[in-house]
DNA sequence: GTTCTAGAAC
DNA sequence: GTTCTAGAAC
């Protein structure tokens, strides 16, 4: 039977450091970081804040009811997660760095409907390349622009709102939310549609694998310049901006 | 959240 | 015939 509460017993943990390590990647004194147990990209992690007062357990099960427990906290919660979480992802980055040559994006957000107890924000690289990335659900749940993964900077805005809006976008409705997930295939990147899963994975790994190439063209003409500038740049050596600056930046003027 | 698998889709 | 999806799991 699968264990949909062990998020929950991760965070009322008073000493994570007794969990493996190859589920903590660390803590801290309000938040745990964890490796996904069943990772959708190259990279993916969850932020979960521990129980800790004024939070009770059931006020930290999900957004929703962090929602409910009071505006003001609910946001001092998430601008606390978002702090641990940007944290994870300098780490994320460097480690791209180390590994590929280069970085990619990562993406912050929560699930509007989660399968799981305990709220628990994703880091997860935009690669979406993953063995368990398995079916339409895993893949809509990350899409960026379909709606159901909600951006942490998102989520954040509609504290900067008025009270009928937040109210609106609080609500998180079951109903609104999880035929999102029954969507079409569509790649997020470049909007095609895709015939299957097995069709979008391939997709997915050109996708990655074109911009790592993009990527080490422009490292690799950026080390040239830096060795042997006059022959990096051509035969003619502009000692300024190119004439055409001015078209680039949109100015009419 | 996953695994398993019947039957739809190809 | 094989691949793929989607719903049940006692």
């Amino acid at each position: 039977m699968p264990n949909l509460t062990i998020l929950r017993t991760y965070a009322l943990k008073s000493s994570p450091t007794e969990l493996p390590s190859s589920v903590l990647f660390q803590h801290t004194e309000r938040s745990l970081t964890i490796f996904d147990a069943y990772p959708k990209a190259m990279f993916h992690f969850l932020v979960l804040p521990r129980v800790t007062p004024p939070f009770t357990v059931a006020e930290l099960s999900n957004l929703k009811a962090l929602f409910k427990s009071g505006r003001e906290r609910a946001k001092s919660l998430i601008e606390m997660l978002g702090q641990d979480a940007r944290q994870i992802q300098k780490m994320v980055e460097e480690e791209m760095v180390k590994r590929y040559g280069s970085k990619w994006d990562v993406w912050l957000g929560f699930h509007a409907v989660p399968s799981m107890e305990h709220l628990h924000l994703h880091v997860i690289s935009s690669d979406l390349v993953s063995q368990a990335l398995k079916n339409k659900k895993h893949y809509n749940s990350f899409h960026p622009k379909l709606g159901f993964f909600l951006h942490l900077n998102d989520v954040l805005s509609w504290f900067e709102s008025d009270q009928s809006y937040y109210d609106m976008k609080t609500q998180l409705k079951k109903e609104e939310y999880e035929p999102l997930l029954k969507q079409d295939l569509v790649c997020w990147e470049c909007d095609r549609p895709m015939k299957n899963i097995p069709t979008l994975k391939g997709h997915l790994k050109e996708k990655w694998e074109e911009r790592m190439k993009k990527e080490k063209s422009r490292f690799d003409k950026k080390r040239k310049r830096a060795i042997d500038p006059e022959e990096a740049a051509g035969i003619e050596q502009p000692s300024s901006e190119p004439s055409n600056k001015r078209a680039d930046t949109g100015d009419t003027l």
